[in-house]
DNA sequence: TTATAATTAGTACTAGGTGTTAGCATCTAG
DNA sequence: CTAGATGCTAACACCTAGTACTAATTATAA
């Protein structure tokens, strides 16, 4: 019996991991053992019930969506000279991968990217109006990218900014952008 | 008396909507009434008790989240003829813009058609290596964006893919993709 | 066989409600 | 001025998905 209780207790905590939202009564039957069965297993691993389970799952989602939809700039801001250069880092997480590949999505590079040199314009509204980039090596979870956008040229109406990405040191992205400065109700140029 | 309910009533619901985390009784010290009051305010207005809405923000932005990190392709596809093109849609909504412009940021834009070039390309992994693209005008929330992907020249490594992204017929986004296909081991191109 | 571990069962109690009935105060129309 | 409608509060029984605790039963390993 104490095989028995360590496969159950590791596939209890395996199963409420991807579903958090089952009861006791649920995972009993599921188990085939006795509702108390199951609690004293879930007190054993220190899994709270399924009330404070979805709580949880709705304080931090909830946050964690909230996050992404305000979130002006792509990373976190470690430096930032508005209308000189800006230095930005982003940690690559699972959820920013190709689930086959393992590798970082382009866009989220891109994002990082275009949302500093979009943040380092200084002036009320700027929007991207165009951009060349290379992804020069593939970038895995876990890595730390460091972006780092300079202002290279200035016009009335654009700013040319350009952005290096790099790894550990390693440069994984390049990219160009030009910045629309937009001052009244002018229509060209995009974020 | 009437004004009063009314206002209370639109009241509650700004306030459950803003935080959907708060107990009838909360809710009632709030207010300066008594429990049964709120109650009668949410059986009113359809709002269901806190553990429902608890429950529905968890499903929720559980499976929003899940469905972000486990997207392919964002937005969704409409039509693919593998190596050849393919056609997406994606209807921008608020968690895409900008919260002082109400202008849709330009890196999901370029999500939409990266991922779908990249999806084009008939092979087991392919990752973008570079991109130029022009942002048109601003999109908006509400739009519908149709994004149309065409492979225009293969070589034995490399796939240029041509993107133009329309909302209503107007184009508001062109994008060229070089896509890397990596055949063994590979160490050029990036996602 | 017996000590120990694992499981099950039962009872009392909890939060945050629902559903219902009832008692008042206040307003409004006839 | 009074009857009926409207609004607010209270009280009670009930619900779910638990906690906390005690006790009994079953399994197993020494």
């Amino acid at each position: 019996m104490r095989a028995k209780k360590q496969a159950r207790q590791s596939e209890l905590q395996r199963v409420l991991d991807s579903n958090p939202f089952l009861t006791d009564e649920a995972l009993a039957a599921q188990f085939g053992v006795s509702v108390q069965t199951i609690r004293l297993d879930r007190m054993e691993l220190g899994i709270p019930e399924l009330r404070e389970r979805v709580k949880l799952v709705a304080h931090e989602s909830y946050a964690q969506i909230r996050s992404l939809s305000e979130q002006e700039l792509i990373g976190q801001l470690w430096e930032l000279e508005l209308g000189v250069k800006g230095v930005s880092v982003l940690d690559v997480t699972m959820d920013m991968i190709f689930a086959k590949t393992k590798i970082m999505r382009g866009h989220h590079l891109f994002a990082q990217a275009n949302s500093l040199a979009v943040a380092l314009v200084d002036a009320p509204v700027a929007l991207t109006a165009g951009a060349e980039v290379k992804f020069i090596r593939p970038v895995y979870p876990g890595e730390r990218l460091v972006c780092t956008a300079e202002v290279k040229e200035k016009t009335e109406s654009r700013v040319y900014v350009e952005a290096v990405t790099t790894s550990a040191g390693n440069v994984v992205f390049t990219g160009k952008f030009t910045i629309a400065v937009v001052e009244q109700n002018n229509k060209e140029g995009e974020a």
